[in-house]
DNA sequence: CTGTTAGCGCCTTCAA
DNA sequence: TTGAAGGCGCTAACAG
């Protein structure tokens, strides 16, 4: 039925191992057999049985990549540059050569899910894994990982974090590309204080995250640089937790948690978002409101994806490279690329200041 | 080293044919020896080895699905999807069960690129193949799908169309289910054409693509229909081509192809784009003109992504389920819902009518 | 440079 | 309901 190693062997008139170094290249042959043995696999139409050949070589050639959520650009750009330097430009013949199979993931955010794909991918004996996006810092859910990822690198598994801190174990066995959140957070408040603003709110991502910590701790010592966290700070109980509101990292939380920001706290100048996704639907809410940005209020997001330098007016935001953080994980899970040194490299964020932020009105 | 199914059996006391009986729960075994089983899989941190269980059973838990674009939300919100209906919701306990492992694979729009993780996955043996968007027309490319799907399907590959129309063969082996594109932008012109616009820039995606020729031509059609072929019909020669411009699917093209419109056609008063995203660009390029939306010129996309709503003035469309219709895939690819009859089902697209659209200024 | 020989770890008849 | 045995197709020593 279906053709096998042997019968290209047979036809090609070698043994199989001869047709197996031929189609691995990892070994001298002779040309003249080479070339009989490829005329042989093309006759036949023969494809490689990957099961076999995994289970033999005790490895395959699966990379696994993880990410939240596929159907936001922030997760698609990073895995489709990732995937660029992991499948392999082809050979044009759609005969498929060395390539790695660079397979996405989707955890929707949740870390069973996140746990079941390292298992199914553990399986198959993935040559590698790139975990992108913020962490879920439950301690259990953080030990379970750790574990995991260790029996994986154990495995002969590479591991590689991109937009993602580094385990608190801090593991020497993975490659960790990290985000300048907090930093990029601290400098987009930076900005609008600068412009004189005194109120701002805050629409921040789900609590749990890594990434909405880092984005609301940046946007928090900004405040208190500026002498504002008795205002907006984040002291227990005070005014902080009025003008901060946490949500999933969608539009639709966008809208809603600046609704109730403006309804509590109508005296804001401007509204950060957890990101820009977010911040499109704080736009929205705010001209719902009857405002108009930014001479009423100002509004800033986070991520540049593609679509915000589209917005009316232009969104201020913190642009991160992710294309290119994509590529280098892609890069690192094939190693292509040496780790940084300490395994961890920090990307920074650059504040991308559009049409969307202003001075506050006076008076 | 690793655990195998052999460690397993000696610590549960039975054989391995047993252990596997439990493992997939596919034959009858005493409760009492399933627990023991169960037990010893746990104690020992057993994971089942893929490759090793795919050969011996000549076939896989791997679902692919093929996107053009995954940083593009068009793809990403299918593949979401689809990845929701075959992932499995998980056992919430990390360890893996019954699942399939759904992968994306990121063609980039290439012909040889779909060819080659067509037979990546046909190496792994995958379960099932869903091909989502648009396909390139090329006679030799059409041939060569064909045949690797045939294979595909002769080893037992369940083949699934989204977004996609069926070969011209129209083998009986795939389940298709296409977007009404013709139909769509018949009716998004016609919209147009019913606010008083009579002439109308198109700016269109590769040629070469059925998704691009699908709008287009409803497009003309409904030019045709108004008796408007005469000035932006698709003649030979006739003023249709200075109407229309081809480019990729993304926002540059958009903005580019709207300003040579613009600079070749001053009199046109609408401009229609071949998706939401290349009309982000559209937009941009008719306010750096210093003309305004919709007053001077009206602009329209197609798709309804999330974004397009939040446009300003919210973008005029046509919508087409892409989450159900990957959902819808994924069920078909896992054989929980049956083909539809003929093995084909058209997605009807549905006309957004919003704020950047509206007549034409008169005079 | 090429052939021979053993498995890789699991599934699946066949018997019991 | 369970065990024994063979083989899935390939790779990786080891010879030659």
């Amino acid at each position: 039925m279906t053709v096998t190693l042997a019968d290209v062997a047979a036809r090609a008139r070698v043994s199989p191992a001869t047709v197996s170094r031929v189609l691995n290249g990892n070994y001298p042959v002779a040309a003249s057999t080479r070339e009989r043995v490829l005329r042989a696999v093309d006759d036949l139409d023969y494809v490689l049985n990957g099961p076999a050949s995994s289970l033999a070589a005790a490895t395959s050639d699966l990379v696994g990549i993880l990410v939240n959520d596929i159907a936001d650009p922030f997760f698609g750009i990073m895995a489709g540059a990732a995937q660029t330097q992991i499948g392999g430009p082809g050979d044009g013949s759609g005969r498929a050569g060395g390539e790695k199979l660079a397979v996405i993931c989707n955890t929707g955010g949740s870390p069973e899910r996140e746990l079941t794909y390292l298992t199914l991918l553990q399986r198959q004996r993935a040559a590698a894994v790139v975990l992108t996006g913020g962490a879920v810092e439950s301690p259990d859910h953080q030990a379970a990982m750790a574990a995991k990822l260790a029996k994986l690198a154990d495995a002969g598994t590479r591991i590689v974090f991109c937009g993602r801190p580094p385990l608190p174990e801090g593991d020497a066995l993975v490659a960790a590309l990290a985000f300048d959140n907090r930093g990029g957070g601290r400098r987009l408040t930076e900005h609008l204080i600068s412009l004189g603003h005194r109120r701002i709110g805050y629409v921040a991502g789900p609590p749990e995250r890594t990434t909405t910590r880092h984005r609301l701790e940046g946007h928090r010592e900004a405040l208190r640089r500026a002498g504002l966290d008795a205002e907006s700070g984040d002291g227990e109980g005070g005014d902080g937790e009025r003008l901060t509101v946490h949500g999933p990292y969608d539009r639709r939380s966008g809208y809603e948690a600046t609704l109730d920001i403006l309804r509590r706290e109508p005296g804001i100048t401007a509204v950060v978002a957890a990101n820009d996704t977010v911040a499109l639907g704080a736009c929205a809410a705010v001209r719902d409101q009857g405002l108009r940005i930014p001479q009423d209020i100002s509004v800033a997001g986070f991520d540049d994806l593609p679509f915000s330098v589209d917005a009316v007016p232009a969104l201020t935001t913190v642009r991160l490279p992710l294309f290119e953080a994509g590529a280098r994980a892609g890069r690192l899970a094939m190693g292509k690329e040496n780790p940084p040194p300490g395994g961890i490299a920090t990307i920074a964020a650059e504040l991308m200041i559009r049409g969307s932020t202003a001075p506050p009105r006076v008076g």
